[in-house]
DNA sequence: CGAATTAAGTTGCATCATGCAACTTAATAC
DNA sequence: GTATTAAGTTGCATGATGCAACTTAATTCG
């Protein structure tokens, strides 16, 4: 159960917000426009769109959507244009529209980054990345997101984000704990110092500066010609949306073009995500034997990859 | 400058938060109430407060004010109290208010339950840092945060979240990094071990669950009955709050009860806030010298702190 | 094919929150 | 003792909103 102080908290933020952001009557966005229409002329620069599309977006009756789009009319902002379905009509920014919220644009931008100005750009991600949580929780809906870059080295921070992700997950998954941790801050700090060699590889992917997966080829620990696929991860709010996927593939492609003869990594079974990517690009299971050593019973599992001649 | 990716993110949440939580018209919070009133109760379930404050507060007319309380006292929700100067009325719930914003407040926080409910708790904790810093840099004021718990031992991702805080600090104030980095971690991979010998202690800080803050005293590494206080570290939005002088305080203490001789900790110029911490707790620079081996030139300096006997 | 139903959007109507401006009453300044 | 300022109220106009009834078009079903 949620702490109820971080509940309160939550909800001092929100009301604090709401009054911040201008919502307690009055004009807004610096324009002469209600809260409303400024927010219905952005779901309709975002393309294609119906009064009852908005309606639902914006959480309003559908007739005061129509007096709303009609006063829009009105003042030159939008046009409708009738669909092949003669009940619908389809909404479009006028020139004049697509002007006026580049000014709206113009004014809630710099609000923002007046805002958030003397923060830390971490503190400035971190309010992007819970508003963002929170509204997608309340909308149950998701949020565009930033785009994911792609990087190989070491970044500020990786070694910690790394060992964080896996925490995330294997904590609560496998039940893992310090000495799990403690291994992978070990391999780890082995790892990085070497990390430029020809043979060896790290990559993250990561959304605003912020590091949301990673992987690891090692071409050197194992010997014999023998890659070793670690650091395997991906943040838990981000799965599933093919960042794994990419970050295995630039993995292989590395492992091909160093010409490896084969490679190598372990896991344990009951990661099935995990295991379709490893499956997909050519993995089989090698062995499977109980073990204990991160502190939690699990069934280890050693997969490997031969190399595919060019 | 901020990332224009991230502003973008910071405004769809706005708009989908203020949708999701029931300002674009209509009754609020379940009940028949407008927002408006609702942030008038909560605000005067606070306590001594005047319509003139409720109107900054709320940002709204005084006279919308004026009218609004009118029909709070109709409905026998509030009470108003001629205050000492006879222009003033002091605003206070009646038992019927009360109740009533009791039922708000069960409503709302169960909305926000609901919200977070499939979510993780470092995620929920997001939520909460980052709709309070946002809100908080709006409006230019603070908002009361949860309270600061404080551990011994262990915890799941503490040598993450250790080395994350260190990178987030020193990348930027001093310019280190993989070096550095890899030092942290396999500095923590040695200690964590050994983490519950009776000379050795850490301790975290936490607030909602994330840790934001951590110090350690290892008794073993330097021998010679020498305490060595390592990892002293707090998130940099929590800086300023006490939380690094809470840490320090149950080293020192822990130190002194044991009784070694001496404490040792190394740091280097420029980091004023913590020395004036050491300075207070008896701590006297010993050694300054230059040094580069974390990847950037510092004047390195070494504090002691002599045993103070009982 | 034709009637019944459903869907998208409009209009009549009443409500009510809001801001501006003018006002009342009390405290303070000079 | 008068002028000014402050806290709050009232008159007035505006306008956003929801409900309910309506129009028009598409779809379903016999």
């Amino acid at each position: 159960m949620t702490d109820p102080q971080t509940i309160t908290t939550i909800r001092a933020a929100s009301r604090l917000l709401v009054r911040e952001l201008g919502f307690m009557g009055g004009d807004f966005a610096g324009t002469d426009l209600p809260p409303s229409a400024v927010h219905a002329l952005i779901e309709i620069e975002g393309g294609e769109i119906t009064a009852k599309e908005l309606s639902q977006r914006l959480h309003l009756e559908k007739s005061s959507v129509s007096r709303m789009l009609r006063k829009l009319v009105g003042a030159n902002l939008i046009m409708e244009t009738p669909g092949t379905d003669a009940r619908v009509k389809t909404l479009s920014l006028t020139d004049s529209g697509a002007d006026r919220l580049a000014a709206i644009h113009r004014f809630a931008s710099t609000q923002v980054k007046t805002a958030v100005q003397g923060l830390q750009p971490a503190q400035t991600a971190t309010i992007a990345e819970g508003l963002a949580l929170y509204a997608q929780a309340l909308a149950q809906t998701d949020l565009p997101s930033a785009p994911i870059h792609y990087h190989c080295g070491y970044q500020s921070g990786l070694v910690a984000r790394i060992i964080g992700l896996h925490m995330d997950f294997y904590a609560k998954h496998a039940g893992f704990g310090d000495v799990f941790e403690t291994a992978l801050a070990r391999g780890l700090s082995d790892f990085i110092p070497r990390a430029q060699n020809t043979r060896n590889a790290i990559w993250t992917a990561q959304r605003s500066d912020k590091i949301i997966g990673s992987i690891t080829i090692d071409g050197e620990d194992l010997g014999h010609d023998i890659a070793h696929l670690r650091w395997f991860i991906v943040d838990q709010n981000t799965r599933g949306s093919g960042v794994g996927r990419a970050l295995l593939d630039k993995a292989v492609a590395f492992v091909d073009a160093q010409g490896f003869c084969e490679t190598q990594l372990w896991t344990f079974k009951g990661l099935d995500a995990a295991r379709t990517l490893y499956e997909a690009q050519g993995f089989k299971l090698a062995d499977e034997q109980p073990g204990t050593q991160w502190g939690a019973e699990v069934l280890e599992q050693r997969f490997v990859r031969k190399h595919i001649a060019a």
